[in-house]
DNA sequence: GCAATAAGGATTTTCGAAAATCCTACAATT
DNA sequence: AATTGTAGGATTTTCGAAAATCCTTATTGC
């Protein structure tokens, strides 16, 4: 793995779960001392996370991370309910048994974790890396690159609005997704 | 304008035109002859295209355009039709005077390149452009920054389907959208 | 006192070369 | 003959410094 996307990968990180804020500016020099790297691998991956709309740069002022917003919300999750609908959609039609198989699987694993609880840092990553396997398993049928990766899009942003307002949701959201996914391979 | 700018100019059109063909390899010392600039411009230009896949990158193997297929272009097609279909409604229920105002206008700005035809390079680019800005003005009211960015991206992934096979549609589109952008209006 | 301007420092952007990795061709061994 | 191993060259990736631009502050002129 290239120093380029080591940097990419601990940017898009950082930027998600909040340790980068919103709207805060990302100098070379200091990136380049917490990630212990030179610029160019640096502005290679903020380059890209640019193209992603995860952070912003004015040309010659460098660049931010890209601020949110309650409109914003607004829109990723609307627009996200159109997408997923879509691909649920079409993943049905066409979703064969190993589709199936990969939902109940990645079920199952989201599950262990959810009850494994989320007390430490690596146990929440782990968690939410499950939770996006699983959503992702569930329309992994649809057979459109382009529908997938709007999906993936929208989904690393509405990540972002749930990390900062950091209330767990106190309730059973493994039970909902469970019930959820009977449904829908019922269907 | 920096250079990384105008490489990132530079390399979309030829990429979209087709002059850099799908599939090809990008090596960093010809593309710093083709576009006479360093290797740093460049390396940012191409990991925002990467990003938007218009290029494809594997580690220490270097970038490529990225190619084409049947099967992208029906995907690209179908997303596309979800995305306007939304966007469009949603403009049509929110646009007030002034959104009316820019399609009356672009559409007549496209009906005067498109009179005046496209023979030299310099007029199919500025038809091109134009076809752009009136598809843009429809559904600029839609209020959603992601339905527009996802327009976005297929339109120029159409745009790479429409230049190889260059068949100019011998036929009035023009008349079409006409005839469609009046009826729409109405609604 | 206030606006305009210039110097200085801070920051981004770009270059050119060094380091790291990959690919090819050829030789050696089984 | 086929396979493994190994130089050599080609290419990408990264660094460190130079060039260009921006921002702050102080100074000048009105």
């Amino acid at each position: 793995m290239t120093l380029a996307e080591k940097a990419y990968d601990s940017l898009r990180r950082d930027i998600v779960t909040g340790q980068l804020k919103p709207g805060a500016p990302l100098r070379m020099a200091q990136l380049s001392q917490r990630y212990e790297m030179g610029f160019s691998p640096l502005r290679e991956a903020l380059n890209r996370l640019q193209a992603e709309r995860l952070v912003t740069s004015v040309a010659l002022k460098g660049f931010s991370v890209a601020p949110l917003s309650m409109e914003e919300m607004w829109d990723a999750t609307n627009t996200r309910i159109l997408i997923e609908q879509r691909a649920l959609r079409l993943s049905i039609e066409q979703g064969g048994d190993e589709w199936e198989a990969g939902i109940v699987g990645s079920l199952h694993a989201l599950l262990l974790q959810a009850a494994r609880g989320s007390a430490t840092e690596a146990e929440a990553r782990a968690l939410e890396a499950r939770h996006h396997s699983f959503h992702t398993a569930l329309l992994s049928a649809c057979g459109s690159g382009w529908l997938m990766e709007f999906f993936q899009r929208l989904y690393v942003e509405s990540e972002r609005y749930r990390h900062p307002m950091l209330a767990p949701a106190p309730g059973e959201p493994a039970r909902d997704v469970q019930a959820e996914h009977e449904a829908l391979a019922r269907a």
